[in-house]
Order: C-alpha cells, then structure tokens, then sequence
DNA sequence: AATAGTTATAAACGTTCGTTCAAAACTAAG
DNA sequence: CTTAGTTTTGAACGAACGTTTATAACTATT
C-alpha cells in the first residue's frame, strides 16, 4: 500500500558525505544538505534521524568504501610495491587537484572525535582500517620473505599510518610531489630495514 | 582625557586563543568567547574586528609564542638530543593529560586553511616555523659532526615535521605511549642515517 | 473508485548566531 | 567642577540555524 522512497538512500548518502567533507561537520548547514542531496528536510529526518546521526551514517559509510578500495592494493603480487603504490597513488590524485578534500577520517579525528563519543568509535574504526591494511600487506611480505622479518609489523604499521596522516595534513594547502617523495623514500626505508 | 583599556589585550587574546583551541572555528560562539574572555562584545568587537579578525589575531599569537617554546630545545649542546627531546616533550605532556587540545596550527590547517586564504597563510608560517626548527638543530648538528653530511636537512625536516604531524592527529584521542616511541625510534634512525 | 498507509513538500517554529549601538561609566584636561 | 573623549555594557538586530509539522502527493490494496 505504501508510496517507496523515491529517492536512492546509498546514493543520497554519498551525496551528503560530500558535502561534509567539503566543509566540516559544523560548517555543514542542513540546506546545504538539501540542495546537495535533492532532497527535503524532512525526507533527511525521516531517513537519517537528525543531521548528527546523518553524519556518523556518512562516517560510517565512508569506512565501508575505504575497504573495498584498499583491496585493489591487497591483491599486488608484491605487498610492498602494495604498500608503496597506495601511497604513490595519494601523491597523484593530489597532485592532479582530484582529491579535493582530504581524509574524511583525518577531518572527523580532529573536528569531532575529541567532542563526541560515537564519532570517535567510527574514527577509531577508520583507523584501524588503515592499521590493519598495512600491518596484513607486511605480514604478507614477511611470509614471502620480501620484506625482512626483523621488524615488528604492528610497530611498523602505526609508523606508516603515522607518515600517512602527516603527509595528508601538510598537503591539505599547497601540496608538492617533493613532500610526498620524502615521506615515500622513507616508506621503501622503513620497508627494506 | 581618555578612558583606558579595562583589560590586558594579551592576556585575552590568550584566553581567546584557548577557546579556539578547544572548540575549532565554527563551533565557537562570540557568547563562548565573551564568558572566557571576561568582556563584553562591544569590547571584542572594537578592539579585535570580528570573530574571524580576533581568530587571524590568535593564530598568530599562537606562531609567536611557539618560537619562544621552541627555543628552549634549540639551546641544547647536542642537536639531536633537541629534536628527540621535543618529541619526547610532547609525548610526555600528551601522556600526562596535559595537552589538551592537539596542535592548534594542525587543528586550523584541516578546519580552516582550505576555505580561508588568510588563515591559510598563518597556518603555513606556522608549519614554517616547525620546518626551520628541524632544519637548522639538522644543520647544526651536521656542523658538529653529530649528523651525518648526507642526508639533507630540507628533505629530512620535511619528513620530521609529517611525523610530528601524524603522530598528533593519531595521539588525539585515546594516545599511546607505544604510538610515540614508534615514532621516536624512527626519527632516531632518520638521524642516525 | 475509494481508501488506507506511506512519503514528499515547504512553510513555520523557537533558538542561537554574529554583530551593532545607544546609554552608562569613567578619566584626564581645562 | 565641568567637559570632552574614550571604553564598557548589555539589550537588541536581522539572519541563519536545526528541527517539526500540517498538507499534498502518491500507490497498492480492496
């Protein structure tokens, strides 16, 4: 009997992570929201709650895309050149003026993690994601023995990341592919110790 | 035949500055600044502009008195001794709880620098000044013979202040100690190269 | 064709925002 | 003691905020 949704939930949720990651949580006006997502406010609170809850199910959804994009580099027949090319490919999206608005993660980590505990989860939850995805490329290389089983793969996990957050922040403004260079020589260091 | 200023301008701008620190831009209220400032609007508004002129005047507060906090680790006799004992400075105070607020020039880079040219301008001689601090302790300890000759202090700076970066936005909630050391270790081994 | 049940619309709600300004408070000069 | 010039005060401004809601639109069932 009911009248369907005539709009695509997934679809209309991408469209409002967009726009928070343009601008921020708090920057973000819920008519941005409308104008961005095609649809009304009230359409946005039937389906996402409030525009708090709208942002963790955009927080929550960019996680679930990380995942699938990560697997293109897990699946290199050499892990380090996974490794590597993952951030070679940062360099040049940026470089090109492609990513146009940094690590949603990254933003979220300081804008909100600090002031709300679920978003907090959720950027732990990205975190870790990043975590694990090196941490099961060197344990991959150890097996292999393409990388030296000497160093600690949860360590060296947490520098990577570490070398990855940097490196997005500083590039935020006024990126250069030297600043990239230096991060990833130090990469291919860290990864052939 | 005037009337003068009620308060210390520099002592509230500091108060300011914290308020910006805690909160970020946008969700600080002029109502939020007047309570911790201890004046009314009227007294904001004729001495610092507006909001976004009183943030431009904290921010470059904030550059200025980091010079000054800075100086201490470039007074050491050994140079690299001052870059770890920095790190191991801020690890230290994230550790005891008593940062509370992150970077401030690292907070504004990701809310403010994208959308802000001005801000933007404030936030890169802020990364400007972390830049030259790991650059000339490198120089100086290449002087001495304590760094190496062949690594090169612009390059190997620019990787100091990612990491420095990194590890802040990571150790913004729920930091580890293991977090920091891991990145100690690397900049020892950066150093030692 | 009528109806029951859900969704879409957009105007309206009370609140808070950044900012202004007239009045009060004050001080140093005349 | 008066006055001219500056600062402080806090109420008030219009605008924008997040959210609600009554009404219209629509569709599957009867």
């Amino acid at each position: 009997m009911p009248w369907e949704t005539q709009f695509n939930i997934e679809a209309t949720l991408e469209k409002a992570l967009h726009v928070f990651w343009e601008y921020g949580y708090n920057a973000t006006s819920m008519r941005d929201l409308t104008k961005r997502m095609g649809i009304n406010s009230g359409s946005i609170y039937s389906t996402f709650g409030n525009k708090r809850t709208l942002f963790l199910s955009a927080l929550d959804y960019y996680n679930k895309i990380s995942v699938i994009h990560l697997k293109r580099y897990q699946q290199l027949e050499s892990s380090k050149q996974g490794i590597i090319r993952f951030f070679e490919h940062i360099r040049d999206t940026i470089l090109a003026g492609n990513d146009v608005h940094g690590c949603f993660i990254v933003n979220t980590t300081l804008e909100m993690a600090p002031h709300d505990k679920e978003m907090s989860a959720l950027v732990s939850k990205g975190q870790d994601i990043m975590r694990k995805f090196f941490k099961d490329l060197i344990k991959k290389g150890q097996t292999t023995g393409e990388i030296s089983s000497n160093i600690n793969a949860t360590d060296t996990s947490e520098l990577l990341l570490g070398l990855l957050v940097g490196v997005r922040v500083l590039t935020r403004t006024n990126p250069t592919k030297k600043q990239f260079n230096v991060v990833i020589n130090n990469v291919e260091l860290i990864l052939s110790s």
